[in-house]
DNA sequence: GTACTAACTGATTGATCAGTCAGTTTCGGA
DNA sequence: TCCGAAACTGACTGATCAATCAGTTAGTAC
């Protein structure tokens, strides 16, 4: 026997099949056979279906902060521009890496019962405002030290989150072949932010 | 009784129930209940549930495509650069006016079941080919009259897709203060593709 | 009116699923 | 070794829902 207890179990194959199957379709007796679990295993570790999904997307949460603050322990950049280019190809690095987390956070039924819950919607505003934030900073830096030109940091932000957010999107649909979207998007990001004189 | 259909009735209902509340959230009683019908009359006109939902597609993408061809026939531009400004701002205009129509195309579902249905999968590449292809005419157009920069025409219209539909889906989830992003949006984009020198 | 078909319906079925409950197993401490 | 609590389980329940079916009604042609 591990010491790792099956609540962590639990959430974590929650995690990837309210991800990729979403919340409805996720059944309790398939997230208790995947973890190798009784089905009433699970209520007694989380009362209900919806707890369980705030702990997942609790979860979900320290993860991606960990994640970036980490990141910016360990990268310097030359410029408020590298920054946030930086920022934005580490955003999609970890879109890859840890697809279950970005496909959750835009999962309907996540906004749905945040609009509802004021735990998940706790939750979810931390997340966002965090992504936020790491690319407001960087524009910020960016026009103290003349990388970037004279705009709105913060409406600059949340347009620079939805593109990335966008582009995600696109690739996880594939639609359209996947991949090469990348470089554009931080060339079209370059050309968006710049300062030209 | 009126000469329209009780079909078509179906189809309205259903379109804004799945949009608004997801396919497996979405009971057929329901769907019947809100057209003033008996549950039984929605199999009469479709067989299935899915059946039900590729109608409701294939009627989005008409109205879709038909909305936008109504645009370009009405309006003309003086420049390639305002053709695509007057083109985004038009989406967004649609976003709003037609809501259900872009909620639908988004949900997960309606990606999934085209991952498995032609018929669906069809439906869908037809949309996002016009959407992508307004783009990227409006682009090639200003690259020809000198007001848009040297870039990709299809690579950046995928891009301004992207952050177009990431911006719509940012002000549904409404975590953020909606309606100011557009004027934003619309500057960021022009700042990105627009030619100087 | 009659005959035929398309449109429509109420009652039912079988499957699925969240959540409950009464019980058994596991395990640390005295 | 024994106790008590925490962890875990199998069997069950009530509700919901897609789909079916055997039928009734509306519309139309002659």
């Amino acid at each position: 026997m591990p010491k790792k207890s099956k609540k962590n179990a639990i959430i974590d194959t929650a995690t990837i099949l309210f991800a990729t199957k979403g919340f409805t379709n996720t059944s309790m007796t398939e997230v208790a056979s995947l973890t190798d679990i009784a089905g009433a295993t699970i209520f007694y570790h989380f009362k209900t279906k919806e707890e369980l999904f705030i702990s997942v997307l609790e979860n979900v949460k320290t993860g991606l902060i960990q994640a970036f603050s980490l990141y910016f322990q360990e990268e310097h950049f030359p410029s408020g521009l590298e920054r946030l280019l930086g920022a934005i190809a580490y955003h999609l690095h970890l879109a890859e890496t840890k697809k279950e987390w970005f496909l959750l956070l835009r999962r309907h039924y996540t906004h749905e019962l945040a609009a509802v819950n004021p735990v998940c919607r706790q939750h979810l505003e931390v997340v966002y405002t965090c992504l936020v934030e790491i690319f407001e900073k960087a524009l910020t830096i960016g026009q103290q030290d003349g990388s970037i030109g004279p705009l709105s940091p913060k409406k600059t932000a949340l347009v620079i989150l939805a593109m990335v957010d966008g582009i995600i999107q696109l690739e996880n649909n594939n639609l359209y072949n996947a991949g090469t979207l990348y470089s554009e998007l931080l060339a079209s990001c370059r050309r968006m932010v710049e300062n030209k004189q």
